[in-house]
DNA sequence: GTCGTTGCAAAGCCTTTGCAGGGAA
DNA sequence: TTCCCTGCAAAGGCTTTGCAACGAC
């Protein structure tokens, strides 16, 4: 059975407390504010497990690598701020795929990423 | 000045008769019955120079790692196919980004990935 | 006390780089 | 001859793993 650790609790926390995708360096600095020994291993460890359990989703973003992000919200895109390298979640989705399926494929499911600037960088 | 080579040349060959994003693993695989010393180091030299060249194309794409393509093409998107793990180029656009815009935000630029089987795994 | 967890360091990938020899121009 | 390129091996960056100590239950 799976324990509750206070490193395991922070890292949940970080994601609670910031509501976008994150990366493992931020993870790991907002994660070391919580509990200070926390290491870089552990990190990578639990982030495993929260995938495996189903309370994470892994993201494989275009120039910005692995992210990490709360599971089980709707079907979502992302929006990566070239300025910030922030990314961000969009909600909604007004993709049809059946105009972009090939003759004789079948589609099963799509990913968007959009990129240019959020709203804090474009001021 | 650039020379030519027989080892670029075999790279550059490989991409001609494939005609789809290609991994450093099929490259140098490929590139290997052309040219049998090829080497891991030069095929990623070679990468990086063709496509600061503006001859290829880096993608970085979900679950699939880094892939290379032919530059200079018309905006397309991607199929990867779940059995084989190929990636397939697909013709034209029918995304709006306008709609998936968060208010405040400035897009300038899209990705779409879609996945599923192709035609050859289909059957 | 049991055994899931953690920190640390070592080991594993994939990609890049240093270097001396090789080859295009 | 010049100096861009290549192969080989070593080095880098990121992620995983082995191990002994720790701590939740």
């Amino acid at each position: 059975m799976q324990r509750k650790t206070s490193q395991r609790d922070a890292i949940r926390e970080v994601f609670r407390q910031n509501d976008r995708p994150l990366a493992i360096e931020e993870i790991l600095e907002a994660g070391r504010r919580r509990v200070r020994s926390l290491n870089q291993a552990t990190v990578y460890r639990n982030l495993k497990l929260l995938v495996e359990s189903g309370w994470l989703k892994k993201i494989h973003a275009p120039e910005r690598g692995t992210l990490y992000e709360i599971a089980g919200k709707a079907h979502h895109h992302h929006f990566r701020c070239r300025r910030c390298e922030r990314m961000f979640e969009i909600e909604g989705c007004a993709f049809n795929d059946r105009h972009s399926t090939p003759p004789g494929f079948v589609t099963e499911g799509h990913e968007i990423f959009l990129f240019g600037l959020c709203a804090a960088c474009r001021s």
